[in-house]
DNA sequence: TTTAGATTTATATTCGAAAAAATGGGAAAA
DNA sequence: TTTTCCCATTTTTTCGAATATAAATCTAAA
């Protein structure tokens, strides 16, 4: 597959490593989300490859997924840069994102079924591990809690049957990620407050009260969007 | 930039050719669309390399993107194969679509100027050309009614100011065309009602009516939508 | 000094070769 | 007959070199 000579033959500490492209697409991503680069940074090929450690082949097709995800922007001939980000957009992504998520989340409210429930009951709890810790402690696990919180989120919506309403709602809660890290100020969310809030979202959806768990949700979503644009 | 030792120097018939990857992306999702390939037909490289006539890495760049965009899919190690298809996709598409559909078109016919309804107008005349010809001549031109009817369709949300909201819109119009297509036995959307049924839709929607408009859109699309999982 | 053209440098784009999987088929063992 | 293993073939994945384009720098004339 890849004619690198290194690599002494199956001894990664990783255990899988089995994908080049998708895995840098998925740090790339996760590196843009946590504005490791600037919102119009150029991104050259010499600076990925040597960040990445992969050939320009395959940087070039994760670059181009993320230009159809929204993250990244091209130019022909003048290469790939980091999306721009601007308050109307947020506000744009904010309306979408809500609009998406209530939905989904009635419909896995409607469908959901035991073990629903209980990766939900779970993964808050993970959640709730870091969330509980003194600030100190939190941020330095921050990229944690970016997954985290973004398995809790999912979690409750993984019982809806639509799977392009998933899809896209997916795409936009990605969006809404990167706004909320897009300053280098105090992170947003990662307040005291959320810590409730997700507790109380959690005990509505389960309790498959869909009204109370959309409008919480709505309040949450909106609460955070408030505090970036504050500071954007 | 490319190390081919053809094409006598800049006397091109097609005048641009300046960018082979977006070319390519262009002609495989287009013939996607038009169901040259069956729903869950490999893509081998191989073929697709004498198809379309360029390298395996500007390949590999274009499928990536249809993965974004949902056209194809992937598997680790097994390689590209066209999406497949079914009714409940098509049923979640279409609701999906109508729904930012219709707030597009609201916010369109809010915000519209002059030059937006002159477009519709230009764009409306142009489709009819091919609408109001025989059923043979139609069916003969039918890959420019595809792009005619799509530019109709968009021009008509064209002056939405909410950039992701017409985004995934059109990504779900480009999911619907293909749908309008799958089957090989008579294309949908050719219908003679249809050339009622823009000119309604357009006559209302630059009348300013945005009830009307998008009753009648909708009306519109379920038809088509109902249409094809008839034949499906 | 300023501008226009030419030259150099930096960067993006494309390709095909090489390595790594996966697939298929046939022989040997059960 | 069925299963398993091995090897040949096909296909995918990755890489870097080669080429083309854009940006930057320099030079010379106005």
């Amino acid at each position: 597959m890849r004619p690198k000579p290194e690599a002494p033959a199956s001894s990664q500490g990783d255990a899988h490593e089995q994908w080049q492209a998708k895995d840098v697409l998925t740090r790339l991503r996760s590196d843009i989300v946590s504005s490791v680069y600037e919102p119009a940074e150029r991104l050259k090929f010499a600076d990925l490859r040597a960040r990445y450690d992969v050939g320009i082949g395959t940087l070039r097709e994760a670059l181009s997924q993320l230009v159809s995800e929204g993250f990244v922007v091209v130019e022909v001939g003048k290469g790939f840069k980091v999306a721009p980000v601007s308050i109307k957009e947020l506000n744009e992504i904010t309306d979408l994102f809500l609009d998406l998520e209530k939905r989904a989340l009635r419909s896995a409210i409607a469908n959901g079924d035991e073990n629903w429930e209980t990766t939900i009951v779970a993964l808050h709890y993970k959640l709730n591990l870091i969330e509980s810790l003194p600030w100190e402690d939190r941020m330095a696990r921050h990229s944690e809690w970016v997954k985290r919180h973004r398995d809790f989120h999912e979690s409750l919506v993984a019982a809806c049957t639509d799977t392009w309403l998933f899809r896209l709602r997916s795409m936009m809660f990605d969006q809404l990620d990167r706004y909320r890290f897009v300053t280098k100020k105090a992170p947003q969310g990662l307040g005291q407050h959320k810590f409730t809030e997700h507790r109380k979202i959690m005990d509505a959806t389960i309790a498959r009260d869909a009204a109370t768990a959309t409008a919480l949700m709505e309040e949450h979503i909106r609460d955070t969007s408030r505090r970036v644009i504050d500071l954007l």
